[in-house]
DNA sequence: CGGCATCCTTTCTGATACTG
DNA sequence: CAGTATCAGAAAGGATGCCG
C-alpha cells in the first residue's frame, strides 16, 4: 500500500484512497460530531451543542454541512412550531468504524506519560 | 436556566483515544512524508524534496520535526562532509498501518463517480 | 429551534534568502 | 547537503448578532 504513493516525479495528483478518508476527517470538530450522533443514533442541533460544550453554532453548523456533502450523514426536517432537525448516520458514515478501531487501538497502545 | 449555580462549563476535555491519531497525523504532508519513509525505509532530506515534488524545505523540515516529536520517525546524523542525515521509520510509526489499511479499503469502496 | 451573515483572530503554508 | 529565518498570503476557526 506504501508503495502507491512512492511513484517518484509523477507530476499528477496520484489518486490515493487515502485521501478522501483524511479530507473527509479533517477539521477540528469532525470527528466529536461525527461520534456524537453515531452514540445517539439520530441528533438533533440543539442536542449536538449540549453535548459538545465547547463548540459555537458556527462551527457546529458547518461541520454538519460538511459531513453531509461528503455522505456520512444525513439531515432530516421536520416543518414543526418550532423547527426540528435529525441528524443521523449513514452506512458510509459508519463504514468509518473499522479505521477509528485501529485508531483507537493505536491510540491506546501508545498513551503516554 | 439555573446555571449560575453550576457556573462551570465543564472545562475537562474528557479523554479520547483517538485524538493522538488525529494530532499526529494533521498537516497537508505528514502521510506523504510518512509514507516516504516507510516505502524507501530509510530518507534523506533531499531523497524526499525529490519524491513529493512540491513540498518545499520549509515545510518538509516542519513536518520531519513534528514526526519525530511525536516518535514516529528517528534522525540520524552523520557528520560527513557533505553532510548526510537519514530519516527512518519507528514501530510507532509502523504501528500505524493497520490505520491506514482499514483508510485504504474504506476509501476503495468509497471512491467516488 | 436551527441556523446564516459578518467580521475578526489565529494558525498554517509557502516564497525567498541565507548558513554551517 | 540539510536545513533555518523572515515575512506575506491563505485558510481555518471563533464571536456576535439577526432571522424564519
Amino acid at each position: 500500500m506504501a508503495e502507491n504513493l512512492n511513484n517518484k516525479e509523477n507530476c499528477n495528483p496520484n489518486y490515493n484512497p487515502l485521501d478522501p478518508v483524511f479530507n473527509v476527517l479533517q477539521g477540528k470538530w469532525k470527528n466529536q460530531v461525527l461520534f456524537e450522533i453515531i452514540a445517539l443514533k439520530s441528533a438533533r442541533f440543539g442536542q449536538l451543542t449540549r453535548a459538545i460544550p465547547k463548540i459555537t453554532n458556527t462551527m457546529l453548523s458547518t461541520t454538519l454541512r460538511e459531513l453531509e456533502k461528503d455522505g456520512l450523514i444525513t439531515r432530516k426536517q421536520y416543518n414543526e412550531i418550532p423547527l426540528r432537525v435529525e441528524y443521523s448516520i449513514t452506512e458510509k458514515g459508519k463504514d468509518l468504524l473499522p479505521v477509528y478501531y485501529e485508531m483507537y487501538k493505536w491510540g491506546i497502545k501508545y498513551q503516554k506519560e
